[in-house]
RNA sequence: GGGCCGGUAGCUCAGCAGGUCAGAGCAGGGGACUCAUAAUCCCUGGGUCGCGGGUUCGAGCCCCGCCCGGCCUACCA
């Protein structure tokens, strides 16, 4: 453990078409920015890069909807996005997005090195298109009567009314779900991805990971090998990468498929950070280093691209499928590590949906209620490995009960009996069997709390992580320190620094978790310098996009890697001055339930 | 239709490779204390582990069937 290792975080794309919502955060946001925190104070060299997906239809029917253009319709939501993810204090070292110019570079550049490869070949389809815009037509745009049972409401990929599959085109009366129109069915040439001629690599690699990925992932992957069939990873459609092949580059109807692009992002992104940082060639260090290691974080809807086509795709590049190659311009790639995926946060005991506002969105969230409510809320009673429900009652109890009473708690007394008994941190007199003891499970609580983190358990690490907390609450309880003010004022000060020791520790444990109060508390005790990293925007400048071919955006960015948090137990100093504090998290009222609940119903009408 | 996951005390959830596995937290009840955002600490109640079969000396944990919920099903991401 004593040498660095490189961990690339990879954290799946937020789509571009909306705001993002608690749900969205807790299959991705929140668990990989616990673990690039933990990773990075145990002294890891962590890269940590994500940004919003802006391709494909949905993105192109929704502006069409508004009237704006795609590009409007996500610059709009690519900053709002950003704005989220940096008020809920996600320490991204890039997050960007996939309308740029460097993006659109390196797709290419994969696409090209596995079409060298030859992993990519055309095949002509027969396909739904809009007549009045030319572009693909879904098949779940496409509606009709089912040839089947007669339903008039199937959709083009599946009748909901009699379960069967189907082909748009088999349809009585089609007509397409965005205007109404009739679709014409055309032949149309697409490049396809021969994801069959990785099945025996992935399936080597995906069985080497037993006892390692969450089994849910990995039985979920594992099957899916066995129907592997060549995919398109082309669409009709102007809004995307424009396919960079002779006769295919000027096609203003042909673009790369979004899912495509969007997994590129991680390596592009890492190559943009690169470039961002002075160092054009620093991103090879986790993707070329065969030391390095590269974690995924999605939610269940995203495992797929994760577990099999994004590795196809590397493996391919690298020239490693059953048709050999050469690797491409870049070299060969790594692939992922582990594939951490999360399960679905429902809300109140319904399925989010934005369409039918069941929602919550992380902005309205954060207008009202702290990060790292949220954060601790998503992480203690988050889908990890099931589906989990969202209530406000329980979100007003785990708040109130254990962040207020229990940690705040903590942090509260024990600070405030030190600072007006005594004004600064105090010397350590002798210590008893029980100070020593409950010093040792403190320091012990580093390795059972950072097993579980690496592990990517996270739900685990914060349970031990709290029952340090609960062990301080009974030390000082036990010990009662106010009793010995008069009877004897040395233990008093012994007891009380053992408890800021425990208070520092506990802070350094949640770290990871609640990031903001964690660097609070650090002041609270004294501390000088940034505890841990909190990450910003800043604005960039990019080739394409703007009217006048310069455009500027924002990227979440920050500096993590001077911080003063490290994994481990640092000794408080006797002598520091302590002022009284102030409440490290706020109380919530009982109303806060009814309140919400009521502005909920009053959405959904 | 197929694949995968889940259905455990009033509530939210743990139970890692079958034999202290029937648990934790909260809510409820009793007690201690007063440093602290009336917070903390101790004790306590007890659920046919979705339903029906089966394998086993022994099954929430394995197998079969069924019911309910979720995700995916490859042109919605």
């Amino acid at each position: 453990m004593s040498s660095k290792r490189h961990i690339l975080t990879a954290v799946a794309w937020p789509y571009a078409n909306g705001p993002r919502h608690i749900g969205h955060v807790s299959g991705f946001g929140v668990p990989s920015d616990v673990f690039a925190r933990f990773q990075r104070m145990s002294g890891n060299n962590v890269l940590m890069v994500s940004g919003t997906d802006e391709h494909g239809t949905p993105i192109q029917v929704l502006a069409d909807q508004e009237g704006v253009s795609a590009r409007e319709l996500v610059d709009r939501y690519n900053r709002i996005i950003a704005e989220d993810l940096v008020a809920l204090g996600l320490s991204y070292d890039l997050f960007t997005r996939t309308t740029t110019a460097n993006h659109y570079a390196v797709v290419q550049e994969l696409f090209t090195g596995l079409h060298r490869n030859g992993y990519i070949f055309s095949k002509t389809t027969k396909g739904a298109i809009s007549p009045s815009t030319g572009r693909t037509l879904p098949d779940r745009y496409v509606e009709g009567t089912c040839p089947i049972c007669g339903y008039d409401g199937a959709r083009g990929d599946q009748c909901d009314n009699c379960g069967n599959q189907l082909d748009p085109i088999d349809l009585i009366n089609p007509r397409s779900k965005i205007n109404g129109e009739t679709p014409e069915f055309v032949d149309t040439e697409h490049f396809m991805l021969d994801l069959p001629a990785f099945a025996e690599l992935l399936g080597d690699w995906l069985k080497s990971k037993q006892g390692q990925w969450r089994p849910n992932v990995l039985k979920f992957s594992l099957n899916l090998l066995d129907e592997l069939q060549p995919r398109a990873i082309t669409r009709d459609l102007d809004w995307g990468v424009p396919i960079p092949l002779e006769g295919w580059r000027d096609q203003p109807n042909k673009r790369l498929y979004v899912w495509f692009d969007a997994v590129i992002g991680y390596l592009s992104a890492s190559i943009e950070w690169a470039k961002r940082s002075g160092d054009p060639e620093a991103w090879r260090k986790w993707w070329q280093n065969g030391e390095a290691e590269a974690f995924y974080f999605m939610g269940k809807d995203n495992i797929v691209f994760h577990s099999e086509i994004w590795p196809a795709m590397l493996l391919g590049y690298s020239g490693q499928g059953a048709r050999g190659g050469e690797p491409g311009s870049l070299g060969a790639l790594n692939l992922p590590t582990e594939v951490v995926s999360s399960e679905f946060l429902t809300m109140e005991g319904r399925k989010f949906s934005s369409s039918r506002r069941v929602v919550i969105y992380v902005r309205d969230f954060l207008e009202r209620y702290d990060a790292d409510a949220l954060r601790y809320y998503i992480v203690a009673a988050g889908p990890e490995t099931q589906d989990t429900d969202f209530t406000w009652a329980e979100f007003v109890r785990r708040n109130n009960d254990e962040l207020v009473a229990a940690w705040g708690n903590l942090v509260n007394r024990s600070i405030s009996m030190a600072a007006k008994n005594i004004g600064h941190i105090p010397e350590a007199g002798e210590l008893t069997d029980v100070d020593r003891a409950v010093l040792d499970a403190s320091k012990a609580a580093f390795t059972t709390v950072g097993e579980r983190l690496n592990r990517a358990q996270f739900k685990a690490a914060l349970q031990e992580a709290m029952r340090t907390v609960a062990e301080a609450n009974k030390y000082i309880s036990d010990q009662a320190p106010w009793q010995l003010k008069k009877t004897d004022p040395k233990r008093m000060a012994t007891v009380l620094h053992v408890a800021l020791q425990l208070v520092s520790d506990a802070k350094t444990l949640l770290t990871p978790f609640l990031p903001a109060s964690s660097n609070k508390v650090y002041e609270m005790l004294g501390g000088q310098g940034t505890w841990t990293g909190m990450p910003r925007l800043e604005e960039v400048t990019d080739s394409i996009g703007g009217e006048d071919g310069v455009s500027t955006y924002p990227v979440i960015t920050g500096d993590y890697a001077d911080n003063e948090a490290r994994w481990e137990s640092i000794p408080i100093v006797p002598g520091t001055p302590l002022k009284p504090p102030t409440p490290l998290f706020r109380k919530l009222d009982q109303s806060v339930v009814d309140e919400e609940l009521a502005r909920l119903e009053e959405a959904a009408g």
